[in-house]
DNA sequence: CACAATTCAATCGCTTGCAATTGAATATTG
DNA sequence: CAATATTCAATTGCAAGCGATTGAATTGTG
């Protein structure tokens, strides 16, 4: 992989107002705090909202799969799944076959939040302000983007 | 200011990887791991580097000054700066006209690390893999969400 | 002037997020 | 089979990030 270079003649931005990194930045603190207020009548931080989101797909799943799935490592999860159990939302069982992993079960109430979790996405959206179209192509952007960085990071 | 609503027919997206805010989150998280290790060589973490980024461009600002510019407030902000002042970047002081005040100043030392951090804009850039226009255009995108996620947020 | 309201930074308690390490279980290899 | 390497979750130590509160300084109002 060579190194990409800037255009001769063009300068990256020394300012912080000139910055994508810094848009991005504090994008996601402002959606954080937007989630913050929607998440409080479900006792979730967004994190946690986020594991959630994963179990409803599909649960009985292992701590690494849902490191995959959300970017994160089991020091993040460990005492995330953690406060979800003492919570009651979910079970956290050692694998029978390999007693490594630890499998991650939704509760009954678990799964029972899923309806109550219901407007969260679309308070969101409208929070947003944006057209459909517009956030989906921001979305496959941010992916692009999400890709490239790790990608060139890991070398 | 009425409420945006989804126009019929059209869901909000309920999985993982239908949300925008889920790309919005990833990519931040791995956009701070590559600041990381771009930044590791400085000693600094990305918030204390925007903080020098605001310094740089001019300092004897205070506390809130700082805040409005990152979106930040004196509790992440206070403990950040007492870090910068241990590492000899910055001065505390407080305000002679107001004393409720605090002022952020540079060090000789806080300014001469402005040259040392040059190369890390054009490094983000690479590591990006981005155009130009691209990411000028999703910088735009992203202030515009961050205004409507803020609004939207106060009421 | 006095007293209430506001502003500013700091503090507390909590939840991420991660690099580095640990310990146990499993896989590999000679 | 035994020694080694790898994998997995957990743990440690640190730095954000923020809601809520505190205490001091300032402003506003009667």
């Amino acid at each position: 992989m060579s190194k990409k270079s800037l255009p001769v003649g063009i300068e990256a931005p020394r300012t912080l107002d000139g910055q994508l990194c810094f848009a991005l930045y504090s994008a996601n603190l402002a959606m954080g705090k937007l989630y913050r207020q929607l998440l409080a009548k479900l006792d979730l931080t967004y994190p946690q909202y986020l594991v959630m989101l994963v179990l409803w797909e599909g649960d009985g799943i292992t701590v690494s799969d849902l490191g995959e799935r959300l970017f994160l490592d089991s020091a993040t999860l460990t005492p995330l799944l953690k406060r979800l159990q003492a919570a009651g939302l979910v079970q956290r069982t050692r694998g029978t076959q390999d007693e490594r992993q630890v499998i991650v079960t939704l509760t009954d109430e678990g799964s029972a939040l899923r309806e109550k979790a219901g407007y969260v996405p679309e308070d969101v959206f409208c929070a947003t302000g944006c057209e459909i179209d517009e956030l989906s192509g921001l979305k496959h952007q941010l992916e692009t983007l999400r890709s490239s960085l790790i990608d060139n990071n890991k070398s």
